[in-house]
DNA sequence: TGGAAATATGCAAATAATCATATATATTTT
DNA sequence: AAAATATATATGATTATTTGCATATTTCCA
């Protein structure tokens, strides 16, 4: 990390609750942003909002596939302190209403 | 850390420039507000807001000694988030013109 | 006691972030 | 090729944060 200025900006990326949260779900597994929708209860243009944050940040990568775009974390130091501030103690909230290929298949 | 809202809200008090030098600084040795002043080369009063903010977030505690204020880091969780992304190698900026009886003496 | 030094607080203007809405693009299906 | 689905982007209104400045409070010392 380098100055004081960028890391205030990195951790401004992470001082949002519902960026918080999709976080928390991709340090589990890739997740496309039907998903991500479901997840939160949020429109679809303002998951696709908050992913566009995390993309410019450095911290998602995404991948698309087909009609899908899967984003995965891809930044060791976020998982760390994901670990650290929230911990494996998160609420395993299960969701019924995605249709992704992904979801269904499993 | 409870919800993703306080979460986001302690990584909130964290993205500031200005509050990550202080922290930095008290991660090393409690420091008055004098001392912080000269090293982020603000205004007395600057400096006493983002202490209140550090203080009402639980991040630091003061102790009165004479005039003067002595804030040390208090939260064990934002020492390891410190060193988990500014590290060892930050600028060790050696300051010179705070005159508090602590660095007088030194 | 009175003044100077250190620190804290209150407030307003400037600046930045959030979020809803509308719309655009790409891919698949029919 | 048109319709449907998944995702992205642009824009603007609202709200929150930052920061400078004036002033208050506390403590020390002559």
């Amino acid at each position: 990390m380098r100055d004081y200025q960028s890391t205030a900006q990195f951790f401004q990326v992470l001082a949002h609750p519902v960026r918080l949260q999709i976080l928390a779900a991709l340090s589990e597994q890739a997740c496309c942003v039907c998903h991500l929708q479901a997840l939160t209860r949020r429109p679809q243009a303002y998951v696709s909002q908050q992913m566009r944050v995390l993309r410019d940040a450095g911290m998602v990568s995404d991948e698309k596939d087909g009609q899908n775009v899967y984003y995965r974390l891809c930044n060791p130091t976020v998982e760390a302190l994901l670990h650290e501030v929230i911990g494996s103690d998160r609420p395993r909230t299960t969701i019924a209403d995605c249709n992704c290929p992904k979801c269904v298949d499993e």
